[in-house]
This record gives structure tokens, C-alpha cells and sequence, in this order.
DNA sequence: AATAAAATATACCGATTGGTATATTTTGTA
DNA sequence: TACAAAATATACCAATCGGTATATTTTATT
């Protein structure tokens, strides 16, 4: 049963989410938090264990807007280079769109939690792990049915598509220029075309 | 003539800019920066302004490392093809070494700065503009010198160039595996080889 | 409608924040 | 070595920090 607690929880992430990742763990008060709901301490608390803990769940808040359609993209085709390519499109398209967000929290977190909060920077590493593990799976189904040549590394393959997405969100986000993030993806779908294609 | 507060000014910043590093704008205290010292407020405020001047003058200590040993990289080879490959090698090798130092200055301060502060946000605008700038001179001195091919977008290149360097070294540091750093770097050098050489 | 429980608001806590006025010490110069 | 100036230390400020105990309100059940 869903109860009066349970939404409100998904009320308070909702509006902290996006201001945790604008703004950073240290860089958010519970003034921030409490403004940004227009409830008190004492809901805010009564809710969430600790300011850590709010920061935690609005993470995977944040983060699962990505993995979901990350998931969904993978799901709905069934050719390996058509599943690569897609996602590169909804970075290069979709993803644009929502950088008014906060931009991705996966970089933002890692930043900010890598020298200043265990939890959270655990939380970062784990869902990068999962989102190349996506990939490579995708790289490892593309070999075994011939989409992909034989020769390539999926293990090195899977780590540099990630990274070039991440770097082109960073360098679009910070230059506040989305010509950035589509170079890059643009030159994924170049890669993808060239070195990994069958 | 150098002064007194000249050299103080200069401790303080050798102790303080790998805490702002590190940490962030808001992750770092006051406390911490007398602690980093050793030194009371009254010097530390005697010397600078006040936080925010710190971290500003801060973020160009830590920058400057790495733009001098890209100059000194640029000034010392005459061919672009090696002078851009002399950048690959100086992250793949000499950078990774110095990610103790709490990682690459711009892409810290760029995100942490991009929705809290604004002078440290245009300060890393400002760099990143002036490094993918001599990247570009590079390229279009190569083109004009036949040692790179016509048809490259020189634009283009030294974006998804810088992105990727800034995608590595954000992999790197938040996985803390030297590896993705490594593979982007021989992913830029195979690209240098296949699609710009001529 | 009465009531117990759950959820939220209020009022407060000690600690720490960035910053400053002033006292003290250190420095360079004559 | 006396002295002025520069640099640093001390002691303090109001404001805000994250967090909590308790009072009040809202909710769901009978």
C-alpha cells in the first residue's frame, strides 16, 4: 500500500533532486531544502534520516531518469549497432533538452562526493559499472551474431564510449554550448561506423 | 622586488589550491585553510580578500602546472602531428601520476562552480576557450603545412579533442582506474593517425 | 464523530560558518 | 638599536549550519 509518507518522500526528491545536482552536497543548506519544498524541518526529517541520506536517494532519483532510458532504448531494437546508435542519439538529442536540469549526475556526484563523501562517491562508481556493463553486453551479443568485428575489445570499447559521453557532457555543460556533446556523439556514431561495424 | 607577502601569498596558495581541489568552493572551510597553513585568519585575510578571491587565485595555481607543460609540449616539437601525440602522451603518462594532487583543476572547478559561482565558472570558460585555442592553432598550422589532411574541421577537432581528455581524466579519477585515461588517450592517438595524418 | 497513529510544524540546540577590529609580533631601514 | 611599517595573531561578531525534542495538525480506522 502506498502511504501519505510514501509521497511525500517522492514530493521532497522531486524538488531537492535538481538542486542537490546543481548545486553539490556542501553547497546545499537544509534552508535550500526546506525552501525548495515549502515544508519544514520537521517533515524534511521525519522522512529522510540525514541531510547524507537525502542526498543519497536524490542521486538515484536523478540518475534513474538515464538508466530507465537507457534501458528502454537497449529493449526496443535488437541489431547491437542499432542499440549503440540509439544511444548516442539520445545523448546527442533528448539529453540536451534536460542539461536545464542540472546537467548529468553522474558527473556532477563524482566530482563532488570523490574526496568529501564515501557513500555517495560508492553510489557514483556503482552505477557507472552497471551503465559499461550495459554496454558491454551490447559490444560482447554484437560479436557473437556477427554486427561487430570479431577483433574488437569490448572491456576497452565499452570504457571509452562512456567516457566520451561524459566528456562531452562536462564540456557542454560548462561552456553552456551544446556543440560539444553532439561532436562527440557525432563522432561515436563515426567510430561505431568504422572501427566496430561488420 | 618581492616581498614578504609576495612569498606568504605563494605558501598559501601551495597548501590551499589542492584543498580547493580536492574539496570544492563550499566543501572548504576557512578552518581548513588555516589548518592547511598553519597560519591564523589574520594572515590569510591580510594576504587575500576574502574566500571566493582565494579559490579563484586558487584555481589558476592549480591550471597553471598544466598549461606550462602544454607549452613547454607545443614549443619543443615542430611537427603538429607531434605536438598533439606530445599531448596525448604528457595525460597518458605524466598526468595520471598527478592525480593525487585531487585531479584536473578545470573539470573540478567547472562543475562545481557552474551553478554557485560565477567568477570561477568564467575563469574556467576561460581556460578551457585558451587551451582549445592553441589545440586549434595546432591543427590549422598542421593543415597549412600539409602534415595534416585538408579536410579536417579544425573547429570540430580541437572540441572533441579537449572532450576527450576532460572524459578520461573524470573516469579516471571518480573510478580511480588508470586505465580510462590510458584507453582514451591511445583511442585520441589512433585517431591522430587514421583521420588527421596525411 | 471519536480516537490513535502518523505526519508535519515550531522552537530550540551547540557548533561552525565567513569575516573583522584590534592587539601583537616581525620585518626592513636608518 | 631605535623605529615605523608591514605582517600576523587574537578575540570576537552575527548568521547560518545540521540536527532534535516536542507540540500541533492531519490522516486513516472504527
Amino acid at each position: 500500500m502506498i502511504t501519505k509518507s510514501d509521497r511525500t518522500k517522492q514530493f521532497i526528491l522531486e524538488k531537492v533532486a535538481p538542486v542537490f545536482n546543481k548545486n553539490g552536497y556542501f553547497g546545499t543548506s537544509m534552508s535550500d531544502i526546506t525552501e525548495a519544498t515549502g515544508l519544514t524541518k520537521g517533515a524534511i526529517y521525519g522522512n529522510f534520516k540525514n541531510k547524507e541520506d537525502l542526498a543519497y536517494y536524490s542521486f538515484y532519483f536523478n540518475v534513474s531518469y538515464v538508466m530507465e532510458k537507457l534501458r528502454a532504448i537497449t529493449e526496443i531494437r535488437e541489431n547491437s549497432i542499432h542499440q549503440l546508435m540509439g544511444i548516442s542519439e539520445f545523448y546527442k538529442y533528448d539529453y540536451l533538452a534536460k542539461l536545464e536540469f542540472g546537467g548529468c549526475p553522474i558527473l556532477n556526484v563524482g566530482v563532488d562526493a570523490n574526496h568529501t563523501n564515501l557513500k555517495l562517491h560508492k553510489a557514483v562508481k556503482q552505477v557507472i559499472k552497471k551503465i559499461q556493463g550495459s554496454i558491454f553486453l551490447i559490444l560482447e551479443e554484437g560479436i557473437k551474431r556477427k554486427e561487430i568485428k570479431p577483433e574488437v575489445n569490448a572491456k576497452e570499447f565499452s570504457s571509452v564510449m562512456f567516457s566520451l559521453i561524459e566528456g562531452g557532457v562536462f564540456m557542454s555543460m560548462t561552456m553552456k554550448d551544446n556543440s560539444y556533446l553532439r561532436n562527440m556523439m557525432n563522432h561515436l556514431d563515426n567510430v561505431i561506423q568504422k572501427e566496430l561495424k561488420n
